[in-house]
DNA sequence: CGGCATTTTGACAATCGTCAATCAGTGTGG
DNA sequence: CCACACTGATTGACGATTGTCAAAATGCCG
């Protein structure tokens, strides 16, 4: 089986030998754990990483009211919780979605890597970049768009990400995300969540075949949805010896931001 | 004047006389610009940041039917666009709100600073963290809260941020933001924006003089939003010499994620 | 004073949540 | 093999929140 966070930093950045080798031994440290438990729970202390290899998992708050908030999806390849060097308080609990293969990465690992693989160093910071950029992509999403065109925004998000790590065929991807886990990330309820199903399935937009989500004509769902891929930074790659464009510094754009919401 | 991020920074870390020093010269190059005018327009390649030192800024997107989504706002001590050295292309636009004063730091710059200045290097990836962290807090707010807590809290965060750089007394501060753009940022529009607005009145947990907010009772209104500071990561000051907490690495939580929704 | 941007208000409609009942699928034990 | 329990999905009825549209009011600045 390969892993497949070499499999999504391939994608993008040229990884030596040793890169590859460096990732496989930091991975090693693997557990099975079951659908809906916490790997991390809110106000833990941690240093180091949990990397997903199989399942899906989610980055989630609990409010007083007792409602849910997952602000993150994690599926394979994804790393939670890069960042015990710095913020050492966690504000978030992370938990399992379905059954899911977590390899645990000590933060002395995550340093060694950070510090003598340069190329990984890099591609880790490109990984929270991604990361931030679809946090803003669901904030806008959940902001300025109807439920079914964000519900069908996140199953095209899916379906990238998936493909990147060879879960996902070209229309098609196990989904194994209860409604509620749905709705609990668009901000929505779960009923009306099943509501925007139904009416997806009945556009003929999506499928559900057992636990499998099929997409019948994908260039259909991602103009519905507006989804643009490029937010997620997974097409082009980029030489080892990560190139900077260096462009004109100082340069100003001069467009006048205005004539919101006019035709 | 001294700069608000240096202040802001020194919040939380000790920066040598030397560290004032570089980050002084790193803003250096100054503009005056006006308000709703863009910095980066949404597709421009941007090699370098923006340092706000006067006024509000936001990162914004245009969706295809006009309306506007604000992702985040910029007050004096924020950096726009950190990344050029990883994503060289910008998925959004940023924008002033007021009238700006704001410096221009070349990516050269910014790529010398954290290579040669170990304490910035590590302030400047706490800011990441925290940006993040505000990204996340907006989600939740906007996912699962209802209209008048989600302003609430945004409010409270808008006074913690600026009095870290000296901007707002103990429960007041200048509130440039046209209901609008507050709308546009909370994912509602600005006529309900300006309905909240009254009842917060009427309850007496904001009041507005001019163009300054005045916060009768500060604890009041943080219970009302259930407003805690703590994903600003502000107050407490860690030596220079960034010290890691080291716990045992691959504890894992015990937690069950469960009982969503059940008093 | 006049013009402009912004806020406020009211009326109405659409979206979405809540509650409760039903249905479907799955696994378990007798 | 079937009854049973359990979880998750679906449906309908109803209500609350919020959006839209349009008009009026307010405030600001020349």
């Amino acid at each position: 089986m390969s892993n497949p966070l070499i499999q999504k930093l391939e994608q993008r950045f040229f990884l030596s030998d040793l890169d590859r080798r460096a990732l496989e031994q930091a991975s090693t440290c693997v557990q099975q754990v079951p659908a809906r438990q916490d790997l991390i729970a809110e106000g833990d202390e941690s240093d180091g990483a949990y990397l997903v290899l199989e399942g899906f998992a989610c980055r989630y708050t609990v409010l007083p009211d007792g409602s849910r908030s997952i602000v993150a999806y994690f599926v394979p390849g994804d790393i939670c919780d890069l960042h015990g060097s710095v913020l050492t308080e966690v504000d978030h609990a992370i938990g399992t979605l379905s059954p899911c293969k977590i390899a645990l990465i000590p933060g002395e690992i995550i340093r060694d890597l950070t510090s003598n693989y340069p190329i990984i160093d890099h591609a880790l910071r490109w990984v929270d970049l991604v990361d931030a950029a679809i946090l803003r992509k669901w904030l806008i999403n959940m902001g300025r768009r109807s439920a079914d065109k964000q519900i069908a925004h996140i199953l095209c998000e899916l379906l990238v990400r998936l493909q990147a790590v060879y879960l996902a065929t070209d229309n098609s991807y196990d989904f194994p995300i209860r409604q509620i886990d749905l709705a609990d990330a668009v901000g929505l309820s779960n009923v009306h969540v099943s509501r925007v199903f139904k009416t997806l399935r009945n556009d003929d937009l999506i499928g559900f075949e057992g636990r499998g989500l099929r997409i019948p004509n994908v260039e259909r769902l991602k103009a519905f949805a507006e989804f643009n891929p490029s937010y997620l930074h997974l097409e082009p790659k980029q030489p080892g010896n990560y190139n900077r464009k260096r462009s004109g510094a100082g340069r100003r754009g001069r467009g006048i931001q205005g004539g919101h919401r006019d035709p």
